[in-house]
DNA sequence: TTGAAAGCGTTACCAA
DNA sequence: TTGGTAACGCTTTCAA
């Protein structure tokens, strides 16, 4: 095998290595600061002084432009790791997550927090966590040293983890969920407010006897109790009884559910989202409940399909906090390690009254 | 302040250390390997050994708990960049994500990609690259040293990137989009299929003037603009006339559509997807029009709500392909750099007639 | 069975 | 203005 010279990308001089295999360029090391320096004439520190423009040493704009030349003749790339080493730190936020039945709503929330965060030149780094288990967790992550983590509710965070994050270099570890976690910071999403926001609506329409619709579908539960725990807040004052009504998002289980309503006793249902309000409320129409004279429906998320069906679905409309100022707070949280905690509510919910409601 | 000295966790003698700032331990050095092997009384190679069980090596029973110990009680972690520099390759796979308006498929679809990967044992990890410049994306990627990236079609990868990936020790550069790139790895969701199913339903039922939907949300042209060429594809031989629809997602936009849409004279629609069938149905059906007699309606994505709505809407169901071919062959990539390029396609479609259409 | 030492790619200090 | 050198944390070869 020919030793492998660096040889010039453009010129197409190679006079009997056409190689037999058109795709394997026979494997180059990859090139290091040395190699730019050792084709610019330099040593490695100039290098590093240009490339970086290092502003503590002053070099000549000659060397500069030999330097920039060697390094994309030779297509350098710095070595992240090697640098990361070297300075003792990262830049690293890590962002682990888990399968999740996410909307559009977090989706765009998490887009925004990583470029928020972006902007303040942190690497944003989503990690795929789901098969692991909550003991090892903090080990693996730590390994990566990140300069912070937002670890999701669905990986409880225990103070050891939190504790061996730290000791790892990680200046902050906030969780992000629907329950704060005593002693960390934490972002909330506190779904109990959307329950009871729903079953508040219904109280105001005179219903007191209310059905909070429980998916069946596992991994909603996380969303799910909450809810039925902020509906029933809502209900004791008021005397309203909750029943919860396990669901799953079939037409089948619907239907049944519908078929057996009248035994229930309900005037009302907060039926956990839009998509199954809407299945619920077809079922129940099919079954010749009216609605919303008989049973009163109401989903969440505001989703457009609910402004289109008839009667017109009420809902409860869930907005985000803007994440850039949740850039600043891991920011800030890097910088004064150590501040005590703080909970931020991320959720703010408001409900819309429509016809079936 | 006090020096920092390794001090046991467990016992709790600091006498006058008393901090004056409970939540701040005096910022104690990440523990290393030599901490650990000073602890445990070795060297530090002993420590490697033991820790990453090295089948080369035989170290004693006591030699090997009291090195565990020691880790365990410094909370100890080794550290990634440290190591993979070492071994001068890490076994990290690139996905590099964009904003995206993203459903369960997709979302789907990456789990499972990320947990087949990492059954093979690489660490998977997204990377939010949506402000980056497509020139200098592939460059930042490479700083990470990934074995191998999945690129989003969304970042067209130039084969300067695709060069400048494999040089930084990438063995597999893949795009993820919905056409293939020349001469590049690619995983193919070829969207036209879409639109030629859906024209192909309408065609079977007798229609030959045909609408399609094209949302004005930006972002979803990607998708849009190939469905629309799948649809002329399939009308074109049959004859029939395929007309663009441009619809925002909001009812006023569907009410206007529907105002004049016997002035254009269709006879079907492909609303592309079912969201926005369900959107434009309604319109119609507010403004008089009969779905399916006068006007057939067909959507895409097979989602529950379009089996409840009146008329039961036909669609296009799609399927991504079983994630984990994929992920071995990202593997096979890796063992056997230099392998032709392979284009594989990973959306499956099917007709689900319905009342609708 | 264990230890010493080299080296991975970078950057920062100090000297020339 | 530039270069030599040490150090970051880890693994591995070689020697004891």
């Amino acid at each position: 095998m020919p030793r492998s010279v660096p040889t010039h990308d453009g010129s197409g001089r190679l006079p009997d290595a056409m190689s037999q295999l058109p795709n394997q360029p026979a494997q180059r090391p990859v090139p290091t600061s040395a190699d730019v320096a050792r084709l610019a004439g330099v040593s490695r520190a100039t290098v590093s002084y240009v490339l970086n423009n290092s502003p503590t040493v002053r070099i000549s704009e000659s060397t500069r432009r030999r330097v920039r030349e060697a390094a994309t003749e030779l297509g350098y790339v710095p070595h992240a790791a090697a640098r990361s080493l070297r300075a003792g730190h990262t830049r690293m936020v890590l962002l682990p997550t888990v399968a999740f039945p996410t909307g559009p709503l977090h989706h765009r929330f998490f887009h925004e927090l990583e470029s928020g965060l972006r902007r303040l030149d942190y690497t944003v780094v989503q990690y795929g966590s789901t098969g692991l288990d909550p003991d090892d967790a903090p080990r693996v992550w730590a390994e990566l040293r990140p300069v912070a983590v937002i670890a999701p509710g669905t990986i409880p965070l225990t103070p050891q983890g939190t504790g061996l994050l730290r000791r790892s270099g990680a200046k902050a570890v906030i969780t992000l969920g629907p329950r704060p976690v005593p002693g960390a910071h934490a972002l909330v999403m506190d779904q109990r407010e959307v329950g009871s926001c729903a079953v508040g609506l219904l109280l105001e329409r005179g219903r007191r006897r209310i059905g909070v619709v429980m998916p069946e579908e596992s991994g909603l539960a996380l969303f799910a109790e909450p809810r039925l725990t902020g509906a029933r807040q809502a209900a004791q004052p008021h005397g309203a009884r909750i029943e919860p009504l396990p669901l799953r998002y079939e037409e089948e289980s619907a239907a049944r559910l519908a078929d057996r309503w009248r035994t229930l006793d309900l005037d009302a249902v907060f039926a956990y989202n839009d998509e199954y309000a809407m299945l619920l409320m077809r079922a129940l129409q099919d079954a010749g409940i009216d609605v919303p004279r008989e049973t009163a429906v109401v989903g969440a998320d505001d989703l457009m399909l609910g402004r289109l069906l008839r009667p017109r679905l009420s809902t409860v409309r869930m907005e985000l906090a803007t994440a850039q100022p949740l850039a600043d707070l891991v920011d800030r949280l890097v910088r004064h390690p150590g501040c005590a905690p703080e909970h931020h509510d991320l959720l703010r919910v408001g409900a819309v009254g429509r016809e079936s409601a």
